[in-house]
DNA sequence: GGCATACATTCAAATATTATTATATTTTTA
DNA sequence: TAAAAATATAATAATATTTGAATGTATGCC
């Protein structure tokens, strides 16, 4: 079981959406450096510096292909996230029963939204 | 369909180990910020603080129970991704089949892991 | 009304993240 | 072997996040 700690580090490295476009992409294969300058309209370096924060989190990795990198998804839990994403929720949750689970609570009183 | 912005902004917010674990107790119910206090070693005003940026992006919200403030989850994909995050996959993603999809790509080289 | 409780807000300082620019590295090709 | 292509790294500046300290506000109770 993941640490708190872990979590929240997982979740700040591919909260950022250059980073989200990335894995999209990578979810459905191998992608070098220069196929996702066409559609990130951020310079290359830039790119090459998420690529790395990605990588040094084991989130993802490349081989070589002559002088291309050719990166792709390692972290199993990425396209799991990604599709939840995606999901269309209906409905907020639904309040909570009428009475506080809260120790120190008594009865509720108006709802503030 | 949430827009990868959107996507990066819940991310953003939601990591951070202290909104998490109050993410997680709001799971289980209703809450007032002194039952926070309890497990969460930070103070009371930074409490507050992370119930506010929650609350100002719809994640969670609360009523007035006399003067305790009881906090509920209100977004429904917390719950799953939660879910997902304490879930403990085995195995690290198949490398890729050996011949790259990018464009420019020919046959791979070695992996530099 | 006055005090205590429960909580929020504000401001500032410390720290972290992001993007930009310039430069370096590695590999292929001519 | 020199040049070009593909990409990384480093340094810096701009911006955002986080925390702490002080103070403010609303409610219930005496």
């Amino acid at each position: 079981m993941r640490s708190v700690g872990k979590m929240a580090e997982l979740l700040r490295v591919i909260a950022h959406p250059a980073r989200l476009r990335i894995l999209e992409e990578l979810t459905k294969g191998v992608k070098c450096v220069s196929d996702f300058e066409e559609f990130l309209e951020i310079s290359q370096p830039n790119i090459s510096q998420h690529l790395s924060l990605l990588r040094n989190h084991g989130i993802i990795d490349y081989y070589m292909d002559g002088r291309l990198r050719c990166y792709f998804l390692i972290d199993p839990v990425i396209p799991d996230i990604l599709e939840l994403l995606r999901k269309d929720y209906a409905e907020t949750l639904p309040a909570p029963a009428c009475c506080p689970v809260t120790k120190k609570g008594k009865y509720p009183g108006e709802r503030k939204r």
